[in-house]
DNA sequence: CGAGTATTTGATGCAGTTCAACGCTCGTGG
DNA sequence: CCACGAGCGTTGAACTGCATCAAATACTCG
């Protein structure tokens, strides 16, 4: 019924390691099934057990959290080949939400088969650890720039860490890419307000470095725009996809 | 020469997960010593490639990150029990600096052991994934706390989180806890500045819910702290110790 | 006792928030 | 087929929380 992992289409992509045949027979096992959801479908509820674990096959999606008067900070925008529910599948409850912004499909595993894997998959094991890591990673560069920067900085970071993105998933076409949110959820990314995020993103247009609109951003100047964000763009990294 | 695991004075405490004799004897093969560092020493540098992975056994010290023009933002304290170098472990390469803020003695694993505690120890890795799956829960909601929350709110959400830390590991006595950093440390964890950093602690003491002075912090209101802050105390989770 | 470091406090300015209003697009129902 | 409302982007104006500047106090240490 569901597709195996011998013809998953993004492990074609030269982004993801590679994996062995062994790994291959693993996850196919491992795999439960697909899910297909709307835009605007929430995916995972900050607190839940979830019994599910998944990976993004296409679509796209963000991972927030909501404080107790409804403001909302936006963690990260999910991308095909993106985990969800590291912290579900490990300590037993999610510590934020997951929602799809356009309609995605996911590859669905069972929670409860995760001890397995690092029973008899320890290559696999370490590939999860190795994405529980990078993800840690990435919010402490976030956490850096909210904390530190001035707006223009900051949507100029959050700009070129997307673009880059998707150019690993090999989304982009030339400079541009979908980017299918509102300015809301930028804003709410990076501890704006919707009208300042709305005003910075017009004086990156003005300089001819950056435009968003219609769900597309195009990147008119790469260079300056990592300079003004102060971000290195260094070839993007093969990572493992679960 | 250096103490086995089997005596760790850590262990005992009863915030961290029993071992089996098995996994205690693992981690005593997995340790090459302990390291003794004044106060002050940089332990691990940002972007270096670490031979050396650590569990912080006495002191405290701070994970930050550096930025071009010098800003700083500290991403994390450093209590005992602490594992330091994850980024090493997996990615060969650290996201941040850490340095010890006071004297510290740490436990010193070898880098190169992590792939062997993975095909041998499925236990422990699940331990250590499940340490990377906190560490990126609390960066989560450290970013969520900078990113939408105003001073007094962050302030309170900050010492709430370090009270609370400071009870597992038993360092407090009654309402008080060592906490030997200093302001421009806890500010640069907050994004805010010093000088508002300082007014805003000023608030919290006129409002007689919580003082830090000479090194120490004194909870007045423990429940007026949290509500101010957002957050919920709840009890410890037993956590793994590595 | 002077130099260096940390805390404290007051004064001033601005980056970013909040409030408000308008235009555009699209879906829905009369 | 048009009227209406909802959602999103855009822009102007006013306000404010926090940064920045400045300076005094306290403490430690060689």
């Amino acid at each position: 019924m569901t597709t195996p992992c011998t013809a998953c289409p993004l492990r074609k992509s030269s982004v993801f390691t590679p994996m062995t045949s062994d790994e291959v027979a693993f996850m196919t096992r491992f795999k439960t099934g697909e899910l297909a959801v709307d835009a605007g479908t929430p995916i995972m509820m900050e607190g839940a057990n979830s019994p599910q674990l998944f990976t993004a096959l296409s679509g796209m999606g963000l991972r927030y959290k909501t404080l107790q008067d409804g403001r909302r900070q936006v963690l990260n925008f999910i991308f095909p080949g993106d985990f969800i529910g590291m912290q579900a599948a490990l300590m037993g409850e999610m510590g934020h939400s997951v929602e799809a912004t356009t309609a995605m499909k996911l590859c669905v595993f069972r929670r409860s088969d995760v001890w397995n894997l690092f029973k008899t998959m320890p290559e696999r094991a370490f590939d999860l650890t190795w994405l529980a890591a990078v993800e840690e990673n990435f919010l402490g560069e976030a956490l850096a720039t909210v904390g530190q920067k001035p707006a223009l900085e900051r949507l100029s970071w959050a700009l070129v860490r997307l673009f880059k993105r998707a150019q690993a998933v090999a989304m982009t076409k030339g400079q541009s890419m979908p980017l299918p949110f509102r300015q809301q959820d930028l804003a709410d990314s990076l501890g704006l307000s919707l009208v300042h995020t709305n005003k910075t993103l017009a004086r990156l247009r003005e300089r001819q470095v950056a435009q968003w609109s219609d769900g597309v951003l195009r990147i008119s100047n790469l260079t300056e725009l990592a300079r003004i964000g102060d971000i290195d763009i260094e070839a993007p990294v093969t990572r493992p996809l679960m």
